[in-house]
RNA sequence: GGGCGCAUAGCUCAGCGGUAGAGCGCCUGCCUUACAAGCAGGAUGUCACUGGUUCGAAUCCGGUUGUGCCCACCA
């Protein structure tokens, strides 16, 4: 491999570099760290407050401590990356602020994982000690994610980086609960809550993963004789704190029971029977065992007709009745109080599979056990309703539109929110209890309270606590700093569907309290999950799970972050495939291509642009469609349409600029003279606009060309192209009868097995009335590489184009059979489409009803379809017989 | 039980009322001095099924089937 000039000195003036010394392929990892230190030393990612430029903001979805990168962070780090850089180009003063969370219990659990590894508990550490073993291991393994995210080229405002547990978030914290506190949204209450027996913490609704589970579903007979009754059960092992059975109030089958004791089995205790609306006379056989401390729909029957709540498990799931089953795990309790209850022939029917929605720790795995516990709760109602109505009364977006009512269907029905966790990892909550029953809540300013018998609740807050102030924590809230001033609220949140309620949702109901009704972001751009290339999810069991750094190493970050942005459509999944990053690395390596040729052959972006009366049709073309696809991205970009603002850059870079028009310069550099000026500058003007419209997605490519062809400072700082409204319709009609001339020839010498070595002189002549080929006959000869036709030129077969022929000789060698296959196949397609369009044009209610724009595209479509069987015919008649 | 979405070329997906598209894959021919990570040409679809609206439906409406996701206090 030749030397690399990306590695020449910088501010080199333009074409300073000899292009030839471009190695001919593009290698990502010659020029891409090295881009990347570059464009942080000179501080392009800081954004500054006291700045005159408007501001845009978005703040990062703080990736947790423990995690690494994986395509889903690459997925919507690329897009945020390439909304961000825009608007930097743009002249905004553009802020991506980075930052980690301290992801409370997944991040206690990763250390008491390797603290089990030395055979010890948290608890031998004692808690001071645990945490400190948290914090080390946060800064040895934590954060592995922003050395990755260098990898990809994450343009983050590094200065500003946060983690939740930082002091001046943990003030934030502090001083929400503590308003809210004050203000009654934030209580505590004792309620059913799901428990993580593994775990050893309470945690809220949405934590619990339901997934549908095999179960048993046993008849159980209380009591005896007519003082019994039959219930259905899948927990047995809850029986033992049952306070009640339950029948329904117009069930006259147990109507004679109700108010009356019956004795539960295996105990000593007899409990009545109530009547309550819940319970469904068609479900089993009617009647439901109540156990208020283990169900919560048991505890509101047990809290509407004043029942006891026996807790009878402890925090491990183990059974603390006394008696013969205390000790029990509840899962061998279930088969043993079954068993015991067999014996006494209180089985009525046996156990039937039966498959049950069954909760599970989304943590763990360890399924849920409902427990009835003492927690501080968010009062969610208010907040619910300004989150909802910031959405609906339109000062939040939500993109795409059909993912907000996932949204709304949250926020509407919001349950209180359970906030605190029996973890140690985390922001303590700042309530003392005193020696009389006292309680005090503390702000971040004032000292705790002094005393004997003072101490502080032991519990932390759930890790979506903190995080749901991150738009403004970040930005130095609660203190009105400049850059609250400045850049809150942001402007864009974008993040995975999976978490709008975790973060979206709790981000909005804590933004528009803390700040007094102003929303923490004006937009929301959800994205899909990530998946591998036959749409399957990643996971670790299927083994297909990928690193983004070893597609990274083999095809570069670029061909990577194109290939994500190419799969975002709004709101959907993203599948992505090796291949398709190969796919991207390829078209990287095309635009180093073709920048390299630009270069050979002296492209300019020196100097004002040419008269468009100086420039040729190819010229006035490609700049006519430059504007259109500036136009184009900018309308893509505003509406969040990554993957079709890559498609249309690739295909306008591609198969306009890199292949046609380049093709078209070749014999325009080749004639020399004024016309290769004007063409090396409008080839310089266009490649410099599509490096800069290119950058936000793929920026290392395109920065080390641009730098090199321009010998401009940086991309990142560069300008945003403007669409200089210049179009031209007649040299767009004229170039798209070039192609279609110049594809119909080759299509001719391909039926014709041709060899391109083979000499076919040719010529070309224009109708009576002219042909837009006319004034390329050179281009498009050298394009089909046809000679000149000499003094011996015999017409052997002429392919009318464009209102020309195509006059070839082809000295005998015309294969008849293939060319009257050829044009039969065609005559056909001709007649079909007149047949069609006649059709069309006979019918009354169409001509009367279709808008007249639609009826003149058929006209000209019929009347081209009989100029081809008008011409084909006369070709297949002058062919000569076989 | 409720809600939302999706069914288009071998694969992954755009299109969403006026001649069926892209990328990858496939076939054929080319090392044409920017690029073989390339170039040229080509093949491939009763747009799930079924009614309807319309001059005209992949596109709008109803139903069916299949499939995915979300929500729910399914003893």
């Amino acid at each position: 491999m030749t030397e690399n000039t990306q590695q020449a000195p910088e501010h080199r003036g333009p074409h300073s570099a000899a292009p030839a010394d471009l190695p001919t392929q593009y290698v990502p990892a010659e020029v891409e760290e090295e881009l990347y230190e570059r464009w942080v030393e000179r501080g392009y990612f800081e954004a500054h407050a006291k700045s005159e430029k408007p501001p845009y903001t978005i703040v990062i979805p703080p990736p947790n401590v423990t995690g690494s990168l994986h395509l889903g962070h690459a997925f919507q780090h690329t897009l945020m990356d390439a909304l961000t850089r825009r608007k930097r180009m743009q002249g905004y003063e553009s802020l991506w602020l980075p930052g980690m969370d301290h992801a409370g219990i997944a991040t206690q659990n990763k250390v008491e994982q390797q603290l089990a590894e030395e055979g010890k508990s948290r608890q031998d550490l004692g808690r001071e000690e645990f945490v400190d073993r948290v914090w080390q291991w946060k800064e040895e393994y934590g954060g592995k994610i922003l050395g990755q995210m260098r990898r990809l080229g994450d343009g983050v405002d590094w200065s500003r980086e946060r983690f939740t547990m930082d002091e001046g978030l943990s003030r934030a914290v502090q001083t929400v609960f503590k308003r809210m506190y004050d203000d009654g949204l934030i209580y505590r209450a004792e309620r059913i809550i799901n428990w993580c027996p593994r775990c050893l913490t309470a945690i809220s609704d949405i934590e619990v993963e339901y997934q549908d589970d095999d179960g048993e579903l046993v008849s159980v007979r209380y009591g005896e004789g007519e003082e019994s009754v039959v219930v259905a059960t899948t927990r047995a092992e809850t029986m033992l704190g049952d306070t009640a059975i339950a029948v329904h109030p117009e069930d006259e089958r147990y109507a004679h029971l109700v108010g009356r004791e019956i004795k539960l089995p295996l105990t000593d205790r007899s409990i009545p029977v109530v009547a309550d609306e819940h319970v469904d006379p068609e479900f089993g056989t009617g009647a439901v065992k109540v156990t208020p401390a283990h169900d919560p729909n048991d505890f509101e029957i047990g809290r509407r007709h004043d029942l006891p709540a026996l807790q009878m498990m402890d925090e491990r799931g183990t059974l603390t009745v006394h008696g013969p089953f205390e000790g029990l795990d509840r899962f061998e309790a279930r088969s043993a109080i079954v068993a015991a209850l067999r014996e006494q022939g209180r089985i009525v029917s046996e156990k039937r599979p039966y498959v049950h929605s069954v909760g599970h720790c989304s943590r763990c795995k360890t399924t849920i056990e409902p427990r009835l516990s003492m927690q501080w709760w968010v009062k969610v109602g208010p907040l619910a309703q300004a989150s909802g109505d910031a959405v609906r009364d339109g000062r939040v977006a939500i993109h795409p539109p059909e993912l907000s009512s996932r949204y709304f269907d949250w926020v509407d029905n919001m349950h209180d929110w359970c906030i605190s966790r029996q973890l140690w990892w985390g922001h303590r909550i700042p309530v003392w209890y005193g020696p009389d029953g006292e309680t005090r809540c503390l702000g971040p300013d004032e000292e705790p309270p002094s005393g004997e018998g003072w101490h502080q609740d032991p519990d932390v807050l759930d890790t979506w606590f903190s995080s749901g102030l991150w738009p403004f924590s970040t930005l130095g809230w609660p203190e009105e700093t400049p850059d609250l001033e400045k850049f809150y609220s942001t402007d864009v949140l974008l993040t995975g569907y999976d978490i709008i309620f975790f973060w979206v949702a709790r981000m909005m109901m804590f933004g528009l309290y803390a700040r007094d009704g102003v929303p923490p972001f004006r937009t929301v751009v959800l994205t899909g999950l990530v998946r591998d290339e036959h749409g399957k999810k990643m996971s670790k069991s299927f083994g297909n799970v990928v690193d983004p750094l070893d597609w990274m190493d083999a095809y570069g970050s670029d061909a990577l972050r194109f290939t994500l942005a190419s799969g975002a459509n709004p709101g959907t999944d993203v599948p992505i495939g090796e291949d398709w990053v190969k796919a991207s690395r390829n078209f990287a390596n095309k635009i180093w291509n073709a920048t390299r040729f630009a270069l050979l052959n002296g492209a300019t972006v020196e100097g004002p642009l040419p008269e468009s009366a100086e420039m040729s049709a190819a010229d006035r073309w490609i700049l006519s469609r430059l504007g259109a696809v500036v136009a184009e991205v900018d309308a893509h970009y505003d509406g969040f349409e990554f993957a079709r603002l890559s498609d249309t850059l690739r295909h306008f870079a591609w198969d306009e600029v890199f292949d046609w028009y380049v093709e078209l310069s070749k014999s325009t550099f080749a004639a020399g003279g004024r016309p290769a000026e004007v063409s090396r500058r409008v080839l310089g003007e266009v490649l410099d606009t599509t490096l800069r419209l290119l950058h936000p997605v793929v920026p290392f490519v395109t920065e080390a060309l641009w730098t090199t062809l321009t010998g401009g400072e940086s991309l990142v700082v560069a300008e945003w192209p403007k669409d200089p409204g210049f179009r031209d319709a007649a040299a767009e009609a004229e170039i798209a009868a070039v192609q279609r001339a110049v594809t119909e020839v080759r299509r001719f010498r391909a039926d014709q097995g041709l060899q391109p070595g083979q000499r076919v002189p040719a010529r070309l002549v224009p109708d009576a009335e002219g042909s837009p080929l006319a004034a390329h006959e050179e281009a498009i000869r050298q394009l089909l590489r046809l000679q000149r036709p000499d003094d011996g030129f015999r017409e052997t077969a002429s392919l009318p184009v464009e209102g020309a022929v195509v006059a070839l000789d082809l000295s005998g060698a015309i294969d008849v059979e293939a060319e009257r296959k050829r044009l039969a196949k065609d005559l056909a397609a001709a007649e079909k489409e007149l047949q069609q369009t006649t059709g069309k044009l006979g019918n009354d209610a169409f001509l009367a009803k279709a808008p007249e724009p639609v009826v003149e595209k058929i006209r000209v479509r019929k009347a081209k379809a009989e100029e081809d069987i008008a011409r084909l015919k006369e070709q297949l008649d002058r062919l000569p017989s076989a």
